[in-house]
DNA sequence: GAATAAACGAGACGGTACGTCGCGTCTTTAC
DNA sequence: GTAAAGACGCGACGTACCGTCTCGTTTATTC
């Protein structure tokens, strides 16, 4: 995806605002998140950053993209409840990490303003979704859960909670909300809550 | 909190601002949300905006309390699923105003920069999880739930997959979304999977 | 032309930007004229200069213009010879004044990007060689000089060297200046080199 | 002061250079004069041009530098008012030159900051009228004015409302000027007004 | 005719100043 | 006595152009 060289000048001032901007967030958050500021971390001019990102928001739009990028290595144990178990464990891991945090509620900010951001944060999440959401493939083919459950919606209901916390009360991503979660949802994917058209 | 008579020029002006924050929110979004604009919308010198709330934050964290305020029928059937289906149904259709999307969202940015938003925010979901609660502790008199099924922890699983929604993929928050978290939030219940020691 | 009244807090701030930008002239010339120092000379706010003028030209412009407004005495002692020597020695007066000069050089510059710097420019030079050549007229009037003379052309042969030296040569305004080009004017307007149609 | 031979590419690259400095000076002046702007006129890089001048001043520097060394031809019929009359027809014809207005108009602007700037404008027009000057130098010989005439202040008087309206008034550099001006100048110079010690 | 030094092309970068936007404060006037 | 009107301080934004630097490529000279 780079244009430039990966050992150039380019490729290491690239990196340098990268890292630095998740440093401001990981310090300030994503109020008190400056462009001027993240220069000064990196090293490098305010014109530097404007010349490759268009925006704030495209930073941390990219930023986000890298991260998306990046495998997650997703449980594989056999067992639906352990499997969720620690995949609920897995993400709380990440959005405890405070740049990341912050960096998911600012793309949340930026989408506000952005489409671009909003697409970025909507296709991490998805993305992130499909990845997870092979625990529920398993555990059909399995037959664990029934054959037509929506591996996408159980994800959502297994992700939800967590972001709740993280954007909006600001309760700790715990090794009990991992716990009551990976339950709940392995409880009503076997009882087939997860299938297209829900019983009612 | 209000210091002057309901009837009286300041309680008049009160309303028009406040109003015409949320036709501005749900106009432009939280981005591109100005105090000028709030005050030409509510045909108010911005003076006077400064004069009764500190700062745009805080106009917005009294929305959210106003909000917050409003007393929200809590369905009562003597049916744990059929409650929980009408409540989730009642959540879809507030955070559908795009008036009160875009405040939460606005909220969830503000909270970034001021600690009283981030106050505001928590204490309104967690009143509005608290008071729909209930239904659980209803179900749990019946016996229909476990009687030590945490009612705070038992909502969180029904209204996490709203805010991923709303704040992160911008799926619809449709009657399936209703349908299949309530439906999979009562199997839980039902189970145990909200009893403070999970199973494991 | 001021939209406000005398005493109050714009008109204060307006002749504090005036006289800053007249003392950095002074300092450094027009070169190294910045709108961050005047706003710092004059203790104000860079934003509020923008709020009032359009640009660094504006501002040499209406300093110009202001410097165009005070009158200035013009000789009358019933000679030629005298009145222009006076003369002369006023404009070289004026023309010493580091601020003035500076202003003028700044305004030449200005008026390669402006219109109206251009404009007032001119203004300014033609109305001071207007008031200045009624010493021809009065001449005129006693017959010292032909009728037919036209005194802005007198006069521009007076005004030339001095700016020559001002903008080009960075030769003195003095003394022996003002003697030469007084005495050379007088002899030329006496022999007729002013009339509009030149002998040939 | 060229350190290559005039055929090579340097030399090449060179003249193409100034050509589109001058090209550049006559088609927005000395505003809106930008090295990528001249760099892409000449069909060069701008490291290129920051190689050869050590700065834009410097550039328009060497062009008016080369502007100098041109010989321009200097009138002698023998007779001074006719000498005159045709040398201010030269003058007027150079500065009417688009691209040599902008370029002294410049280097005004220039010799604000550089010091350089600011001795190349004065040696250009100390050396123009040096040159000039001779016209008074012949007269002298001939015994048409006074031995002691002082030619560099005669040929000030004559070229002083050139630059007057050149860079304040804007005023055209017709014929009827060059008219008026040689005859004032060498009505006083006949009459002795450029000598030495005035008569006061 | 290859080797080698000099100059050029391309493009990112550090830096200064610019001009703008929106917030929140303050003063002055009017109702 | 409260609100309108509007200027102001302030911090950050995003831009323009300057002059510098690095790295590869071309050109010209030299052996």
């Amino acid at each position: 995806m780079a244009v430039t060289r990966p050992g150039g000048r380019s490729a290491r001032v690239r990196a340098e605002v990268m890292a630095a901007t998740l440093r401001a967030l990981a310090e300030d958050g994503y109020g008190g998140l400056t462009v001027d500021r993240i220069a000064d971390l990196a090293g490098v001019n305010k014109t530097t950053i404007y010349r490759r990102w268009t925006d704030l928001d495209g930073l941390l739009t990219e930023l986000l993209a890298d991260l998306a990028a990046r495998a997650v290595p997703i449980p594989d144990t056999g067992d639906l409840d352990l499997d969720l178990h620690r995949l609920a464990g897995l993400i709380g891991g990440v959005l405890t990490d405070p740049s990341i945090a912050a960096l998911v509620t600012g793309l949340v900010a930026a989408a506000t303003r952005s489409p671009e951001a909003a697409a970025t944060l909507r296709g991490f999440i998805l993305g992130r979704a499909g990845a997870g959401s092979v625990v529920f493939t398993r555990a059909a083919a399995r037959g664990d859960i029934p054959a037509d459950t929506d591996p996408i919606h159980a994800i959502e209901a297994l992700v939800g909670p967590y972001y709740l916390r993280l954007l909006l009360t600001g309760e700790p991503l715990d090794a009990a909300l991992a716990a009551r979660t990976a339950t709940a949802v392995a409880t009503a994917a076997r009882a087939g809550a997860f299938r297209p058209a829900p019983s009612h």
